[in-house]
DNA sequence: TGTACATCAGTGAACGCGCGTTCACTGATGTAC
DNA sequence: TGTACATCAGTGAACGCGCGTTCACTGATGTAC
Protein backbone atom coordinates (compact mmCIF):
# COMPACT_ATOMS: atom_id res chain seq x y z
CA UNK A 1 0.00 0.00 0.00
CA UNK A 2 2.41 2.57 -1.06
CA UNK A 3 0.80 5.50 -1.65
CA UNK A 4 2.32 8.97 -2.67
CA UNK A 5 3.69 11.59 0.29
CA UNK A 6 0.60 13.81 -0.20
CA UNK A 7 -1.89 10.58 0.53
CA UNK A 8 -0.25 10.07 3.81
CA UNK A 9 0.23 13.72 4.65
CA UNK A 10 -3.62 13.52 3.51
CA UNK A 11 -4.21 10.84 6.34
CA UNK A 12 -1.67 12.82 8.83
CA UNK A 13 -4.04 15.87 8.83
CA UNK A 14 -7.30 14.27 9.00
CA UNK A 15 -6.02 12.61 12.19
CA UNK A 16 -5.10 15.67 13.73
CA UNK A 17 -8.28 17.11 12.81
CA UNK A 18 -9.90 14.64 14.51
CA UNK A 19 -8.04 14.39 17.41
CA UNK A 20 -8.43 17.95 17.76
CA UNK A 21 -12.12 17.69 17.87
CA UNK A 22 -11.86 14.16 20.23
CA UNK A 23 -9.64 16.36 23.05
CA UNK A 24 -12.44 18.35 22.93
CA UNK A 25 -15.16 16.64 22.97
CA UNK A 26 -13.82 14.30 25.45
CA UNK A 27 -11.01 15.50 27.48
CA UNK A 28 -7.36 15.17 26.88
CA UNK A 29 -7.19 11.92 29.17
CA UNK A 30 -10.19 10.62 27.75
CA UNK A 31 -8.72 10.19 24.21
CA UNK A 32 -7.01 7.36 23.64
CA UNK A 33 -4.63 6.12 20.48
CA UNK A 34 -7.50 3.71 19.24
CA UNK A 35 -10.51 6.17 19.14
CA UNK A 36 -8.75 8.25 17.50
CA UNK A 37 -6.99 5.22 14.89
CA UNK A 38 -10.65 4.51 14.47
CA UNK A 39 -11.52 7.80 13.26
CA UNK A 40 -10.25 6.86 10.18
CA UNK A 41 -11.32 3.32 9.93
CA UNK A 42 -7.71 2.69 10.72
CA UNK A 43 -6.19 0.20 13.64
CA UNK A 44 -3.93 1.13 16.31
CA UNK A 45 -0.46 -0.06 14.61
CA UNK A 46 0.03 2.31 12.26
CA UNK A 47 -0.59 5.37 14.98
CA UNK A 48 3.34 5.51 15.19
CA UNK A 49 3.78 6.50 11.75
CA UNK A 50 2.14 9.41 12.38
CA UNK A 51 3.14 10.22 15.74
CA UNK A 52 6.01 10.01 17.61
CA UNK A 53 4.04 9.23 21.02
CA UNK A 54 0.42 9.67 22.18
CA UNK A 55 2.04 13.05 23.82
CA UNK A 56 3.18 14.33 20.47
CA UNK A 57 0.00 13.47 19.36
CA UNK A 58 -2.03 15.49 22.15
CA UNK A 59 0.26 18.71 22.02
CA UNK A 60 -0.15 18.61 18.08
CA UNK A 61 -3.61 18.03 18.51
CA UNK A 62 -3.55 21.69 20.74
CA UNK A 63 -2.03 23.57 18.66
CA UNK A 64 -4.52 22.47 15.72
CA UNK A 65 -7.13 23.31 17.80
CA UNK A 66 -6.23 26.92 18.16
CA UNK A 67 -5.35 27.34 15.05
CA UNK A 68 -8.31 26.52 13.72
CA UNK A 69 -10.47 28.02 15.95
CA UNK A 70 -8.86 31.57 15.16
CA UNK A 71 -9.48 30.54 11.69
CA UNK A 72 -13.18 29.91 12.09
CA UNK A 73 -13.91 32.63 14.95
CA UNK A 74 -11.56 35.25 14.78
CA UNK A 75 -10.09 35.94 11.67
CA UNK A 76 -13.45 35.87 9.56
CA UNK A 77 -14.53 39.62 11.76
CA UNK A 78 -11.05 40.73 12.09
CA UNK A 79 -11.77 43.86 9.95
CA UNK A 80 -14.68 45.37 12.50
CA UNK A 81 -14.85 48.41 14.31
CA UNK A 82 -14.80 48.13 17.99
CA UNK A 83 -18.09 48.02 19.15
CA UNK A 84 -19.01 45.96 16.22
CA UNK A 85 -16.13 43.39 17.16
CA UNK A 86 -17.03 43.56 20.75
CA UNK A 87 -20.49 42.90 20.59
CA UNK A 88 -19.96 40.41 17.92
CA UNK A 89 -17.20 38.27 20.07
CA UNK A 90 -19.40 38.42 23.37
CA UNK A 91 -22.27 37.14 21.90
CA UNK A 92 -20.84 34.34 19.62
CA UNK A 93 -18.51 33.58 22.51
CA UNK A 94 -21.61 32.73 25.23
CA UNK A 95 -24.20 31.96 22.17
CA UNK A 96 -25.94 28.39 22.88
CA UNK A 97 -24.36 26.96 19.92
CA UNK A 98 -20.68 27.75 21.23
CA UNK A 99 -21.94 25.61 24.38
CA UNK A 100 -23.02 23.16 22.26
CA UNK A 101 -20.74 22.23 19.87
CA UNK A 102 -17.87 21.64 22.21
CA UNK A 103 -16.33 19.43 19.42
CA UNK A 104 -15.55 22.81 17.47
CA UNK A 105 -15.40 24.92 20.48
CA UNK A 106 -12.10 27.19 21.91
CA UNK A 107 -9.84 25.31 23.05
CA UNK A 108 -8.82 27.77 26.13
CA UNK A 109 -12.22 27.29 27.74
CA UNK A 110 -12.57 23.71 26.64
CA UNK A 111 -9.22 22.57 27.88
CA UNK A 112 -7.67 25.04 30.56
CA UNK A 113 -8.39 22.89 33.79
CA UNK A 114 -6.69 19.72 32.34
CA UNK A 115 -3.93 21.91 30.91
CA UNK A 116 -3.17 22.91 33.63
CA UNK A 117 -2.24 19.69 35.30
CA UNK A 118 -0.24 18.91 32.15
CA UNK A 119 3.72 18.58 31.23
CA UNK A 120 5.12 21.59 31.43
CA UNK A 121 5.70 21.69 27.59
CA UNK A 122 1.99 21.49 26.86
CA UNK A 123 1.43 24.11 29.17
CA UNK A 124 3.91 26.21 27.24
CA UNK A 125 2.52 25.99 23.79
CA UNK A 126 -1.19 26.53 25.66
CA UNK A 127 0.22 30.24 26.75
CA UNK A 128 2.04 30.82 23.34
CA UNK A 129 -1.29 30.42 22.08
CA UNK A 130 -3.26 32.14 24.83
CA UNK A 131 -1.09 35.29 24.65
CA UNK A 132 -1.57 35.07 20.78
CA UNK A 133 -5.33 35.16 21.24
CA UNK A 134 -5.46 38.13 23.79
CA UNK A 135 -3.76 40.08 21.42
CA UNK A 136 -6.77 40.32 19.25
CA UNK A 137 -8.63 41.18 22.21
CA UNK A 138 -6.27 44.24 23.94
CA UNK A 139 -6.59 47.07 20.88
CA UNK A 140 -10.52 46.43 21.36
CA UNK A 141 -10.39 46.47 25.27
CA UNK A 142 -7.02 47.57 26.72
CA UNK A 143 -4.66 44.82 28.39
CA UNK A 144 -6.02 44.32 32.24
CA UNK A 145 -9.90 44.19 30.75
CA UNK A 146 -8.68 42.13 27.39
CA UNK A 147 -7.87 39.13 30.17
CA UNK A 148 -11.10 39.78 32.14
CA UNK A 149 -13.19 39.92 29.16
CA UNK A 150 -11.72 36.28 28.28
CA UNK A 151 -11.95 34.98 31.71
CA UNK A 152 -15.36 35.99 31.94
CA UNK A 153 -16.00 34.36 28.74
CA UNK A 154 -14.46 31.22 29.11
CA UNK A 155 -15.59 30.82 32.55
CA UNK A 156 -19.16 31.31 31.48
CA UNK A 157 -19.01 28.94 28.72
CA UNK A 158 -17.66 26.48 31.26
CA UNK A 159 -20.30 27.27 33.78
CA UNK A 160 -22.84 27.03 31.22
CA UNK A 161 -21.75 23.66 30.04
CA UNK A 162 -21.17 22.19 33.69
CA UNK A 163 -24.81 22.71 35.12
CA UNK A 164 -27.24 20.09 34.15
CA UNK A 165 -30.90 21.81 33.26
CA UNK A 166 -30.69 23.47 30.00
CA UNK A 167 -32.98 26.51 31.45
CA UNK A 168 -29.99 27.73 34.39
CA UNK A 169 -27.71 27.27 31.64
CA UNK A 170 -29.50 29.60 29.09
CA UNK A 171 -29.33 32.01 32.37
CA UNK A 172 -25.53 31.67 32.84
CA UNK A 173 -24.99 32.45 29.01
CA UNK A 174 -27.59 35.56 29.27
CA UNK A 175 -26.37 36.80 32.49
CA UNK A 176 -22.45 36.40 31.18
CA UNK A 177 -23.34 38.61 28.05
CA UNK A 178 -24.67 41.47 30.22
CA UNK A 179 -21.92 41.21 32.32
CA UNK A 180 -19.22 41.24 29.66
CA UNK A 181 -20.79 44.54 28.44
CA UNK A 182 -20.60 45.73 31.67
CA UNK A 183 -16.93 44.80 32.04
CA UNK A 184 -16.29 46.91 29.33
CA UNK A 185 -18.42 50.15 30.24
CA UNK A 186 -16.77 49.97 33.98
CA UNK B 1 -10.26 -6.07 63.83
CA UNK B 2 -13.98 -4.80 65.24
CA UNK B 3 -14.13 -0.94 66.10
CA UNK B 4 -16.71 0.92 67.55
CA UNK B 5 -19.15 2.37 64.82
CA UNK B 6 -17.54 5.88 65.67
CA UNK B 7 -14.06 4.84 64.27
CA UNK B 8 -15.30 2.97 60.92
CA UNK B 9 -17.33 6.55 60.39
CA UNK B 10 -13.83 8.72 61.21
CA UNK B 11 -12.23 6.52 58.36
CA UNK B 12 -15.11 7.69 56.07
CA UNK B 13 -14.73 11.09 56.84
CA UNK B 14 -10.56 11.22 56.19
CA UNK B 15 -11.16 9.09 53.12
CA UNK B 16 -13.82 11.89 51.88
CA UNK B 17 -11.54 14.77 52.85
CA UNK B 18 -8.52 12.72 51.05
CA UNK B 19 -10.61 12.64 48.29
CA UNK B 20 -12.09 15.31 47.34
CA UNK B 21 -8.33 16.94 47.61
CA UNK B 22 -7.39 14.41 45.60
CA UNK B 23 -10.20 15.51 42.79
CA UNK B 24 -8.93 18.92 42.95
CA UNK B 25 -5.22 18.39 42.96
CA UNK B 26 -5.32 15.29 39.99
CA UNK B 27 -8.91 15.85 38.64
CA UNK B 28 -11.55 13.59 38.29
CA UNK B 29 -10.38 10.94 36.06
CA UNK B 30 -6.98 10.86 37.57
CA UNK B 31 -8.13 9.75 41.08
CA UNK B 32 -7.98 5.87 41.73
CA UNK B 33 -9.38 3.90 44.20
CA UNK B 34 -6.19 2.44 45.39
CA UNK B 35 -4.58 6.13 45.72
CA UNK B 36 -7.97 7.28 47.90
CA UNK B 37 -7.13 3.80 50.31
CA UNK B 38 -3.74 4.73 50.28
CA UNK B 39 -3.89 7.89 51.75
CA UNK B 40 -5.07 6.25 55.13
CA UNK B 41 -2.57 3.74 54.48
CA UNK B 42 -5.28 1.33 53.81
CA UNK B 43 -5.52 -1.14 51.03
CA UNK B 44 -8.21 -1.23 47.94
CA UNK B 45 -10.37 -4.43 49.63
CA UNK B 46 -12.00 -2.10 51.83
CA UNK B 47 -12.79 0.49 49.73
CA UNK B 48 -16.06 -0.87 49.35
CA UNK B 49 -17.08 -0.77 52.99
CA UNK B 50 -17.20 2.58 52.84
CA UNK B 51 -18.52 3.65 49.24
CA UNK B 52 -20.84 1.60 47.13
CA UNK B 53 -18.53 2.57 43.74
CA UNK B 54 -16.45 4.73 42.66
CA UNK B 55 -19.20 7.09 40.74
CA UNK B 56 -20.53 7.62 44.75
CA UNK B 57 -16.79 8.27 45.95
CA UNK B 58 -16.34 11.05 43.37
CA UNK B 59 -20.02 12.12 43.96
CA UNK B 60 -19.47 12.35 47.79
CA UNK B 61 -16.61 13.80 46.89
CA UNK B 62 -17.90 16.89 44.83
CA UNK B 63 -20.12 17.58 47.59
CA UNK B 64 -17.35 17.43 50.69
CA UNK B 65 -15.15 19.83 48.00
CA UNK B 66 -18.16 22.74 48.64
CA UNK B 67 -18.82 21.93 52.05
CA UNK B 68 -15.87 22.70 53.24
CA UNK B 69 -15.00 25.62 50.38
CA UNK B 70 -17.83 27.37 51.48
CA UNK B 71 -16.72 27.14 55.49
CA UNK B 72 -13.29 28.12 55.26
CA UNK B 73 -14.36 30.73 52.01
CA UNK B 74 -17.37 32.08 52.34
CA UNK B 75 -18.63 32.09 55.81
CA UNK B 76 -15.62 33.26 57.50
CA UNK B 77 -16.47 37.23 55.43
CA UNK B 78 -20.58 36.96 55.53
CA UNK B 79 -20.94 39.65 58.31
CA UNK B 80 -19.34 42.51 56.21
CA UNK B 81 -20.26 45.31 54.35
CA UNK B 82 -20.97 44.81 50.30
CA UNK B 83 -17.93 47.10 49.38
CA UNK B 84 -15.74 45.07 52.24
CA UNK B 85 -17.22 41.69 51.25
CA UNK B 86 -16.54 42.35 47.61
CA UNK B 87 -12.92 43.59 48.08
CA UNK B 88 -12.02 40.45 49.90
CA UNK B 89 -13.54 37.52 48.13
CA UNK B 90 -12.15 39.13 44.70
CA UNK B 91 -8.43 39.42 45.56
CA UNK B 92 -8.54 36.17 48.20
CA UNK B 93 -10.55 34.51 44.40
CA UNK B 94 -7.49 35.81 42.56
CA UNK B 95 -4.60 35.08 45.10
CA UNK B 96 -1.32 33.40 44.44
CA UNK B 97 -2.62 31.27 47.39
CA UNK B 98 -5.34 30.19 45.68
CA UNK B 99 -3.76 29.42 42.36
CA UNK B 100 -1.42 27.24 44.06
CA UNK B 101 -3.04 25.39 46.34
CA UNK B 102 -5.26 23.55 44.31
CA UNK B 103 -6.10 20.47 46.32
CA UNK B 104 -7.88 23.09 48.64
CA UNK B 105 -9.30 25.71 46.36
CA UNK B 106 -12.85 26.39 44.83
CA UNK B 107 -14.81 23.28 43.15
CA UNK B 108 -16.19 25.54 40.58
CA UNK B 109 -13.59 26.26 39.06
CA UNK B 110 -11.48 23.13 39.53
CA UNK B 111 -13.56 20.75 38.40
CA UNK B 112 -16.49 22.73 36.20
CA UNK B 113 -14.36 21.48 32.85
CA UNK B 114 -14.93 17.75 33.97
CA UNK B 115 -18.21 17.96 35.31
CA UNK B 116 -19.63 19.20 31.90
CA UNK B 117 -17.94 15.55 30.57
CA UNK B 118 -19.61 13.74 33.49
CA UNK B 119 -22.88 12.18 34.34
CA UNK B 120 -26.40 13.98 34.48
CA UNK B 121 -26.03 12.86 38.14
CA UNK B 122 -22.63 14.35 38.82
CA UNK B 123 -23.86 17.63 36.53
CA UNK B 124 -27.18 18.40 38.39
CA UNK B 125 -25.22 17.87 42.46
CA UNK B 126 -22.58 20.34 40.77
CA UNK B 127 -25.52 22.84 39.48
CA UNK B 128 -26.97 22.25 43.25
CA UNK B 129 -24.31 23.58 44.91
CA UNK B 130 -23.18 26.18 42.31
CA UNK B 131 -26.41 27.91 43.11
CA UNK B 132 -26.36 27.72 46.58
CA UNK B 133 -22.84 29.32 46.45
CA UNK B 134 -23.81 32.31 43.58
CA UNK B 135 -26.83 32.90 46.33
CA UNK B 136 -24.16 34.66 48.46
CA UNK B 137 -22.90 36.69 45.56
CA UNK B 138 -26.28 37.80 44.47
CA UNK B 139 -27.15 40.22 47.63
CA UNK B 140 -23.92 41.80 46.85
CA UNK B 141 -24.14 42.95 43.01
CA UNK B 142 -26.97 41.64 41.42
CA UNK B 143 -28.22 38.73 39.82
CA UNK B 144 -26.96 39.11 36.55
CA UNK B 145 -23.25 40.13 37.86
CA UNK B 146 -23.27 37.89 40.40
CA UNK B 147 -22.97 34.38 37.54
CA UNK B 148 -20.37 36.91 35.27
CA UNK B 149 -18.40 37.70 38.23
CA UNK B 150 -17.88 34.57 39.27
CA UNK B 151 -17.50 33.25 35.79
CA UNK B 152 -14.78 36.14 35.72
CA UNK B 153 -12.79 34.66 38.82
CA UNK B 154 -13.54 31.55 37.84
CA UNK B 155 -12.24 31.77 34.98
CA UNK B 156 -9.49 33.78 35.64
CA UNK B 157 -7.97 31.26 38.14
CA UNK B 158 -8.18 28.32 35.90
CA UNK B 159 -6.27 30.75 33.31
CA UNK B 160 -3.44 31.62 35.64
CA UNK B 161 -3.07 27.98 36.44
CA UNK B 162 -2.67 27.21 32.89
CA UNK B 163 0.46 28.88 31.54
CA UNK B 164 3.71 28.18 32.38
CA UNK B 165 5.44 31.28 33.63
CA UNK B 166 4.46 32.25 36.92
CA UNK B 167 5.27 35.82 36.22
CA UNK B 168 2.94 35.98 33.58
CA UNK B 169 -0.19 33.85 35.57
CA UNK B 170 0.61 36.74 38.12
CA UNK B 171 -0.33 39.01 35.52
CA UNK B 172 -3.36 36.97 34.41
CA UNK B 173 -4.45 37.49 38.01
CA UNK B 174 -3.80 41.30 38.45
CA UNK B 175 -5.52 42.00 35.45
CA UNK B 176 -8.65 40.08 36.65
CA UNK B 177 -8.65 41.82 39.70
CA UNK B 178 -8.97 45.25 37.80
CA UNK B 179 -11.56 43.86 35.96
CA UNK B 180 -13.62 42.23 38.37
CA UNK B 181 -13.66 45.63 39.70
CA UNK B 182 -14.38 47.27 36.67
CA UNK B 183 -17.18 44.20 36.17
CA UNK B 184 -18.87 45.57 39.22
CA UNK B 185 -18.78 49.60 38.85
CA UNK B 186 -20.18 49.06 35.02
C1' DT C 1 5.69 -3.14 -22.78
C1' DG C 2 6.51 -6.59 -19.29
C1' DT C 3 8.72 -8.41 -15.28
C1' DA C 4 11.27 -8.36 -10.86
C1' DC C 5 12.21 -5.95 -7.00
C1' DA C 6 12.14 -2.32 -3.23
C1' DT C 7 9.32 0.55 -0.46
C1' DC C 8 6.50 1.52 3.38
C1' DA C 9 1.50 2.63 5.13
C1' DG C 10 -1.25 -0.16 7.37
C1' DT C 11 -2.55 -4.76 9.99
C1' DG C 12 -3.31 -7.34 14.02
C1' DA C 13 -1.49 -9.95 17.77
C1' DA C 14 1.33 -9.51 21.74
C1' DC C 15 3.66 -7.12 25.80
C1' DG C 16 3.28 -5.32 30.60
C1' DC C 17 0.60 -2.33 33.30
C1' DG C 18 -3.02 -0.13 36.12
C1' DC C 19 -7.76 0.06 36.51
C1' DG C 20 -12.58 -1.06 39.20
C1' DT C 21 -14.56 -4.69 41.38
C1' DT C 22 -15.07 -9.25 43.89
C1' DC C 23 -14.26 -12.45 47.46
C1' DA C 24 -12.35 -15.90 50.74
C1' DC C 25 -9.96 -14.96 54.58
C1' DT C 26 -7.96 -12.68 59.13
C1' DG C 27 -8.02 -11.21 63.65
C1' DA C 28 -9.10 -7.56 67.16
C1' DT C 29 -12.99 -6.26 69.52
C1' DG C 30 -17.76 -6.44 71.81
C1' DT C 31 -21.22 -9.48 73.76
C1' DA C 32 -23.41 -13.45 76.17
C1' DC C 33 -23.35 -16.48 79.82
C1' DT D 1 -14.35 -12.84 86.43
C1' DG D 2 -13.33 -15.89 82.63
C1' DT D 3 -14.36 -18.18 78.38
C1' DA D 4 -16.60 -19.01 73.84
C1' DC D 5 -18.54 -17.01 70.12
C1' DA D 6 -20.22 -13.49 66.67
C1' DT D 7 -19.09 -9.43 64.27
C1' DC D 8 -17.11 -6.94 60.58
C1' DA D 9 -13.21 -3.48 59.09
C1' DG D 10 -9.50 -4.45 56.67
C1' DT D 11 -6.24 -7.67 53.71
C1' DG D 12 -4.47 -9.27 49.49
C1' DA D 13 -4.95 -12.08 45.49
C1' DA D 14 -7.70 -12.66 41.53
C1' DC D 15 -10.99 -11.32 37.62
C1' DG D 16 -11.61 -9.15 32.99
C1' DC D 17 -10.68 -5.04 30.63
C1' DG D 18 -8.57 -1.14 28.10
C1' DC D 19 -4.48 1.28 27.81
C1' DG D 20 0.24 2.80 25.12
C1' DT D 21 3.64 0.69 22.68
C1' DT D 22 6.16 -2.86 19.81
C1' DC D 23 6.88 -5.75 15.96
C1' DA D 24 6.75 -9.38 12.36
C1' DC D 25 4.13 -9.38 8.58
C1' DT D 26 1.16 -7.94 4.22
C1' DG D 27 0.39 -6.25 -0.17
C1' DA D 28 -0.46 -2.24 -3.33
C1' DT D 29 2.29 0.90 -5.53
C1' DG D 30 6.54 3.12 -7.83
C1' DT D 31 10.91 2.17 -10.02
C1' DA D 32 14.59 -0.15 -12.74
C1' DC D 33 15.76 -2.58 -16.65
Amino acid sequence: MRYPASHKEEVHQKLLKNASEQIRELGLDNVSVKSVMKSERMTVGSFYAHFDSKDDLLKSAIEYAFATTNLEFYDKIEKRTDASWNKKVIERYLSDYHRDTIALSCPVATLMSEVSRASDDIRAAFENNLKELLKRFEPRVGKAKATGLFALLSGGLLMARSVESEEYSDEILNDCIKSARALIKG
